[in-house]
RNA sequence: CGCGGGGUAGAGCAGUUGGCAGCUCGUCGGGCUCAUAACCCGAAGGUCACUGGUUCAAGUCCAGUCCCCGCAACCA
């Protein structure tokens, strides 16, 4: 059919809380390839968003004293900031709540239960509430959730279902049919000894148990489950089933679903029945990819080396951080991102190979012809040795990193533009311009070299694009080629730069990160958290074998009541309050962690409990001298206060 | 028997259908002076975790063993 568009979409993302380097990953590679698609001249949609409905936000709204809608609004807003600031060039943001999909929704339910596929009965199972999932006795894992290893509740409750079990052969023969439908393979096998050749299963698609949904149109009492709330936001974003289906006609079947690979499941049975059922063509590729590691090791969660990828970016760049994860992370495959190995290599290959290759050819061109790039020379002079090897490079390179790019290995894409650049910076060396400039005779033969280097170095560009969003664009510029159409079809010719063209070095692209600097400012924060550790390790051993502690250790303990008097944020941090807490006879300065749980205004003024003699620390450069008590998981944290008023500073025993 | 990933040069990794073990960084030696202390050339460095099997041929395929790691991200 039409082979000139492409769709593109990302998972739409769960906001329980604010997004991390993971949800920044997958939407980094999407953007990545929606661009180069754009680069090759497709028309291209690309869409990512958020699956904002289910009891899990509704309760975490609802510990927050929020609204859920208000709740899911804030993390939207931090969530398009972040966005921004990495580039992504999403065609649309959909959200769950969005009028549009909900309508969608509701349309497709009702289709389907009209036609047979959806049908009312009753389920009864052991429920995980975080995870939103209903297990199987022999799924659960000592009685708990087999996932994140909480407490299931049995619930039983009238429920609607969609006919899964009637796909499973049509899904069966249509993976046979399309080897290429799912990847990497290995998720394939995945799903087939898992799940397909088990059998499948009818799908609960209600559920009654919360509000916080869309509504079953003909039954509000049920709330649409997230399997057909979420997945069918891939095609409700196009307008299925509306007045203007004109983008559904246009971009359905989906190019390309990336999705994590904790979620494949869903997206490679339930989604594609889905689509069965409403008799729409399905996805031409599903691919799961993998996860990334931030700094290997277990104990960077405990040492808490963690860092917003803001961070990475504030002494490097947007594209350099886009650069890493692409290059250094192979699709499907998890991916470990280590600090000093990031500076490293962007480092090496876009400060020396890249950016100082750009640097050396602008500036030999200005020093030795006044900056002009001479066409007529390139094409009066016959090639040498040297020219062949680098336009055949060049051009057998370009195949390559269309044959990659398309077949979803960006990394390989880009190894082969690094190819070209290091190729170039040979070249120079080969042809060694400083030795041609002093001969007159040789002008010409040096005006070829500069020529076959500056088109070199934008074809470069041209194939980083997609990758990084403003360093491009930069270096044509300072080669003095932004009037160029400097597009896919611009490049497959060598020697498109008019002749006559002024090349002009401005600002240093890539500056050489000081690996040292960085990584010290990290020791030191290491060594804060060492303390914390050591802090923790004492405590261990105070404990005895049976666990019991005496009253002495108790008395160890010295607890008071504080009263909160001012609570202000600590800079470059997420979750951390600096507090000053009134105990009475001082004022003390308290860090904690409960950003996400209070507001600075719910704190003023409250009675708490302190742990007045615990050894100070310093948290993010601020230090704390005590602990508040509080109870709670990682979702939802209170803090213990006390029934009735005592005076600052009491003891608690 | 939860699910999944992995063990290849000092480090980080690639190795497509079996066909002479590769890449980047680092190290050592040399070259160059256009450039961002960068760039270019050369060298050292490997029992491809182990055992057995299939094969003319195994890092790659099969069976088993051992080991590591993740299950997801600022606890005070």
């Amino acid at each position: 059919m039409q082979n000139n568009k492409f769709y593109i979409t990302t998972p739409i993302y769960y906001p329980s809380g604010n997004f991390h380097v993971g949800h920044c990953y997958c939407t980094v590679v999407a953007d990545v390839i929606a661009r180069y698609n754009r680069l090759i001249g497709k028309d291209v949609f690309f869409l990512t968003g958020t699956d904002e409905h289910g009891q899990k936000i509704e309760r975490k709204a609802k510990d927050l004293n929020m609204e859920p809608k208000d709740y899911v609004d804030g993390i939207v807003k931090n969530s398009k900031e972040l966005w921004k600031t990495l580039d992504i060039s999403y065609d649309r943001f959909i959200r769950t709540t969005d009028e549009d999909h909900k309508k969608c929704v509701q349309k497709i339910f009702e289709k389907l239960y009209n036609q047979g596929d959806i049908y009312k009965s009753e389920y009864e199972g052991k429920y995980c509430t975080p995870c939103e999932s209903f297990f199987t006795e022999s799924q659960l894992v000592d009685g708990k959730c087999p996932d994140c290893g909480r407490d299931v509740e049995v619930v039983k409750e009238e429920s609607y279902f969609f006919k899964l079990s009637k796909y499973q052969d049509r899904l069966k023969n249509f993976f046979e049919e399309n080897p290429l439908f799912l990847e990497p393979e290995s998720r394939k096998n995945e799903m087939f000894s898992s799940f397909i050749d088990k059998g499948l299963e009818d799908l609960c698609v209600s559920r009654t148990t919360f509000k916080w949904g869309i509504e079953v149109p003909f039954d509000n009492k049920h709330i649409v489950y997230v399997w057909i709330d979420a997945l069918s936001n891939y095609i409700s974003a196009l307008g299925y089933l509306s007045e203007d289906d004109n983008l559904m006609k246009k971009f359905w079947p989906a190019d390309l679903h990336l999705v994590g690979k904790e979620i494949t499941r869903f997206h490679s049975i339930i989604w594609p029945a889905l689509l069965m059922a409403l008799d729409l063509p399905l996805p031409k590729k599903i691919f799961g990819h993998g996860w990334l590691i931030v700094d290997g090791k277990k104990i960077s969660k405990s040492l808490g080396n963690y860092k917003d990828p803001r961070e990475y970016i504030k002494y490097s760049s947007v594209d350099a951080l886009r650069y890493y994860l692409l290059k250094e992370v192979k699709l499907g495959t998890d991916g470990n991102f280590d600090e000093e190995m990031y500076i490293q290599k962007i480092n090496s290959d876009l400060s020396n190979d890249l950016g100082n290759l750009v640097s050396r050819v602008v500036a030999m061109t200005e020093k030795y012809n006044n900056g002009v790039l001479s066409k007529d020379a390139f094409l009066n002079i016959e090639n040498t040795e040297s020219d062949v090897s680098i336009l055949n490079l060049i051009k057998y390179n370009m195949d390559d990193y269309k044959i990659n790019m398309d077949g979803l290995r960006p990394d390989i894409a880009l190894d082969k533009v690094m190819e070209i650049v290091s190729y170039s910076n040979k070249y120079i060396d080969l042809n060694e311009p400083w030795k041609l400039a002093k001969d007159e005779d040789l002008k010409e033969r040096l005006n070829k070299v500069l020529y076959v280097l500056a088109e070199s170095v934008r074809v470069v560009s041209v194939m980083l694009k997609p990758f990084m969003v403003t360093i491009p664009n930069k270096i044509i510029g300072q080669i003095g080629c932004s009037e160029l159409k400097n597009s896919w079809e611009d490049i497959q010719e060598f020697g498109q730069i008019p002749n006559g063209t002024v090349c002009k070095k401005t600002e240093n692209l890539f500056p050489r990160i000081d690996k040292n600097l960085i990584l010290k400012e990290d020791e030191v924060k290491m060594e804060e958290n060492k303390e914390i550790k050591s802090i923790k390790e004492e405590k261990v051993e105070e404990v005895n074998e049976k666990g019991y502690i005496t009253i002495d250790d108790l008395d160890k303990v010295s607890l008071k009541v504080g009263q909160i008097k001012t609570v202000e944020r600590v800079e470059k941090s997420d979750k951390l309050y600096k507090l000053t807490v009134d105990l009475g006879t001082e004022t003390r300065t308290i860090v904690s962690g409960i950003v996400p749980y209070y507001k600075e205004e719910e704190l003023i003024n409250k009675k708490i409990v302190v742990v007045a003699n615990l050894k100070p620390v310093k948290l993010r450069g601020v230090e704390s001298n005590g602990m508040l008590l509080a109870a709670g998981d990682k979702d939802v944290v209170k803090l213990l206060t006390l029934d009735g008023d005592i005076a600052n500073g009491e003891n608690i025993h």
